[in-house]
DNA sequence: ATGTAC
């Protein structure tokens, strides 16, 4: 059962019940290969930064209930001189971006345009659960650990990194699917209409990062032309909740990077550090993947038990970073998570090389 | 991870 699974963090190091949901996957026959990253914790089934390859079947809970959560990113060309000369301007374009997107549990009045979901299960409140809610959501952030952030990236070039999901939408995919089994067939209607309404969830999840994407650089200055330019040339787009069907089994990815051979990925660090641009080395014994975070230290409650709000807002002002600093971002705070050289230093050469660094300027949160 | 909703 060991020698299925490869760690890219010492297996002492992890939560017990990270472990123990490590060893329960691992143990099932039906899974072939578990890969363990450094970031990893506890979550439903299968643990987040958990890669699993699984023989002839799709599991929903193995992918999670953010379906296609994952990053967008952009790198403007622009020198950050040219966009923020002061804090004061910082500030109100953080308040533009509040005003456009909504964040936290959120969703649009005016719903946005996408086209309808039709559930390939053919169920018929499923259908009309993801349809309710599809148009408004779309174009929201989110809350937890989802983020916008505008930085400067190592050229001093103004990037725009964008963390967020499939929303409402593919939660209810997920959980509906989730009670029709652990393990669905791919030889079963059900396992395809699951893959079916997984990819609609995945890129819905996409269209939702791009719809901000756009008007971000809109809040920026950018024209819809230059936009489109910069998207077209620069856009780096990876999710770390999902499955592909492989030659060699299914892989589940919750929490995971993709790291395919010269993939471009990004790994976010916390609210002060950052970003980082990674490009894939496609190593095979780790299931072609990497972190997909930094990995909390203290859990969401004892962050807001432990950590000081003072000390909080100390670092963010030293960094010069406008942030949303609050009793409700506490969880968030850079002390709430590893240090971030530590666990690329476990991936650097192994699994992906750094390629590129953002700092933040301005950091956005549910 | 998530719509003031069984």
């Amino acid at each position: 059962m060991k020698d299925k699974i490869k760690s890219l963090i010492d297996l002492s190091q992890i939560e017990p019940e990270a472990l123990k949901q490590i060893y329960d996957v691992a143990s099932l026959d039906i899974v072939k290969k578990l890969a363990i990253m450094p970031d990893v914790h506890t979550g439903y089934d299968l643990c987040i930064g958990g890669v699993a390859l699984v023989e002839d079947h799709i599991s929903p809970s193995f992918v999670g209930y953010d379906i296609g959560c994952g990053m967008c990113f952009v790198n403007t060309g622009v020198k950050k001189e040219e966009i923020f000369r002061s804090r004061k301007e910082r500030e109100k374009i953080a308040q533009q971006i509040y005003k456009a997107i909504p964040v936290g549990n959120n969703i649009r009045k005016k719903p946005l345009d996408y086209k309808p979901f039709k559930s390939a299960s053919g169920d018929k409140n499923l259908t009309k659960k993801v349809n309710d809610k599809l148009y408004h959501s779309l174009g929201t952030l989110g809350s937890g650990n989802h983020f916008i952030e505008i930085g400067e990236n190592l050229e001093g070039y103004v990037c725009i990194t964008i963390h967020s999901g499939s929303r409402n939408i593919g939660h209810s995919i997920a959980s509906y699917y989730m009670k029709k089994g652990r393990f669905l067939p791919l030889k079963s209607d059900i396992g395809q209409a699951y893959i079916q309404d997984m990819n609609f969830a995945l890129e819905y999840a996409l269209e939702n990062r791009l719809t901000m994407m756009k008007e971000i650089l809109k809040i920026l200055g950018f024209t819809e032309k230059e936009a489109k330019k910069i998207i077209k040339k620069t856009l780096i787009n990876e999710n770390h909740n999902h499955a592909v069907i492989t030659e060699e089994g299914v892989l589940h990815r919750k929490g995971a990077t993709p790291a395919d051979e010269g993939q471009l990925g990004i790994i976010p660090a916390n609210m002060r550090d950052g970003v980082y641009v990674t490009v894939g080395l496609g190593n095979k014994e780790f299931l072609s993947s990497a972190s997909h975070g930094a990995g909390r230290v203290l859990s969401r409650r004892k962050a807001k038990e432990l950590i000081d709000l003072e000390e909080f807002k100390k670092v963010m002002d030293s960094a010069d970073i406008v942030a949303k600093v609050s009793p409700s971002t506490l969880d968030e705070a850079p002390f709430a998570y590893k240090d971030i050289n530590q666990v690329i230093e476990a991936q650097r050469g192994v699994v992906v090389e750094i390629i590129d660094q953002v700092k933040p300027v301005i950091n956005i949160k549910g």
